[in-house]
DNA sequence: CGAGGAGCGA
DNA sequence: ACGTCGCTCCTCGA
């Protein structure tokens, strides 16, 4: 009897699996179900192109990149298994510690993965004051903990004791049964249809989240290893997002800024607290914040609990920084307008989505919409623009007849599995690739490059 | 089996 | 009253 790998696999490679995405994209996309047939897809795809002259780009991107996927999925990644259970054996030894530690804290044993139980401990027990409430009591998520950390030591050993279970769980026991038992290797299943964003996911195991901070987090990272005699190489975009805002919004300074390659947050840290100040670290670190965070259209009050100032002070950031990129905020008002009377935005590459809640009389509602609203071509043109690049990579590779192989993406990065003697050709090909598809007012996209012998060698 | 709490990533 | 989009774990009660 086969098992789930080997179908796995096998659907991979076969029509069926082309066939059945087709038919979910059709499905969500096009509102139709497809019944298998090639003079109906045929007819589908002219509907769609009457519909929406512009939805035609983005069905033809997803339908090519189909295979490419395909194909990643197929080749999948090789793992050091030895140093994966040689990590899962250690993890396991730290849990048991802090286990007996809380134990002989409170002198009784519980369930140290149950938020209830946890609940009763603290604030029946201890009696330690609650500071945030949810639906069915009183939180004892990472931030009450670490609030109370610093007086009450059980909260310190319960996070810690968290966190390591999570390693534990999801990242050494997952993924360990996840290896293929005939390719010793890591075959994930690449979602194309499923987010509403246009981003790929991914599952069984999902390889786009795995954890990369300092301690067991970094070596399990680096247990993802390339194939026998070839290194990893990794390429990201640069604030892939702020670039695109850049181009989007045509602000002559914000462009100025990338194209005078410096860095981009101290440059607007200049800005926001004066141009004779001497830029401390404490003021490069909060310019970056607001760069970040004005792209989900923050407000200064969630602002100030990022930053750690007061709000008064984080509205008068935000205010600043538009009136450093003055276009900015001309383009976000423009798209608000405009999606106002249409109903929906879209991304450069026309990819659309419908916002409900534009005109609703709920201004929290309306708050939330808008913020959708004003993120969406931004983040969402970065995934077009990624997907574009991963088709573009895989075509150039193909006519070259080379060896290397694109195997993971996680949104805004790609990993490659690339014999050495290759990487020559491979730098070639994918810088241009990925930085080719899209550039607008004279700033065009930037890709980070490192090699190196596993996943976490190869970040930079 | 599903909802809810929690935590990991971009 | 306030970040978006994902996936997976665990518990707990129907």
């Amino acid at each position: 009897m086969p098992k789930y790998h080997d179908i796995k696999i096998a659907r991979h490679l076969s029509d069926s699996r082309i066939k059945w995405d087709f038919s979910a994209y059709a499905e969500k996309h096009l509102g139709y179900s497809w019944d298998g047939s090639s003079e109906q897809k045929l007819s589908l795809l002219m509907q769609y192109h009457e519909k929406s002259e512009s939805g035609d780009s983005i069905f033809q991107l997803e339908m090519e990149l189909l295979p490419v996927l395909a194909e990643m999925e197929a080749i999948g990644v090789r793992i050091d298994r030895e140093k994966l259970s040689d990590i899962g054996e250690r993890i396991i030894e730290a849990i048991k510690l802090r286990e007996q530690e809380i134990y002989d804290l409170v002198w009784e044993r519980f369930n140290i993965n149950s938020p209830k139980q946890i609940q009763t401990i603290l604030f029946e027990k201890l009696h330690i004051p609650p500071t945030k409430k949810n639906k069915t009591g009183y939180s004892v998520d990472n931030e009450v903990l670490e609030s109370i950390a610093e007086n009450y030591a059980i909260a310190g050993l319960i996070l810690e004791y968290r966190s390591l279970a999570k390693l534990s769980s999801t990242y050494i026991e997952w993924l360990t049964k996840a290896i293929h038992p005939q390719t010793k290797r890591i075959h994930t299943d690449y979602n194309q249809t499923g987010t509403t964003t246009g981003r790929l996911s991914s599952e069984n195991p999902n390889l786009q989240n795995i954890p990369s901070s300092p301690g067991y987090p970094e070596e399990i990272k680096s247990c993802f290893i390339p194939s026998e005699g070839n290194i990893f190489i990794v390429a990201d975009y640069s604030q892939v997002e702020l670039r695109v805002l850049a181009m989007l919004s045509g602000d002559e300074n914000l462009i100025e800024a990338f194209r005078a390659w410096e860095d981009i947050h101290t440059r607007t840290a200049r800005y926001l607290f004066g141009k004779d100040q001497t830029i401390t670290s404490d003021m490069r670190r909060i310019a970056k914040s607001v760069n970040f965070w004005v792209i989900y259209g923050i407000t200064g009050f969630w602002l100030s609990k990022m930053i750690k100032k007061s709000p008064a002070e984080s509205t008068e950031y935000i205010k600043r920084f538009f009136d450093t990129y003055p276009k900015v905020d001309s383009y976000y008002q423009h798209l608000l307008s405009n999606a106002r009377e249409t109903g929906y935005v879209e991304t450069y590459f026309w990819r659309k989505r419908y916002i409900k809640w534009l005109n609703d009389a709920n201004k929290t509602m309306r708050s939330i919409a808008e913020r959708e609203a004003m993120n969406m071509p931004i983040q969402w043109t970065a995934a077009d623009v990624m997907k574009y690049a991963m088709l573009a990579i895989q075509k150039g590779k193909n006519e070259k007849n080379l060896n290397w192989n694109m195997i993971l993406q996680v949104h805004d990065e790609l990993v490659f599995d690339v014999p050495k003697h290759e990487e020559e050709t491979w730098l070639e090909l994918v810088r241009e690739s990925m930085e080719w598809v899209l550039g607008l007012h004279g700033v065009s996209l930037k890709v980070d490059i490192h090699t190196g012998k596993n996943w976490h060698d190869a970040k930079g």
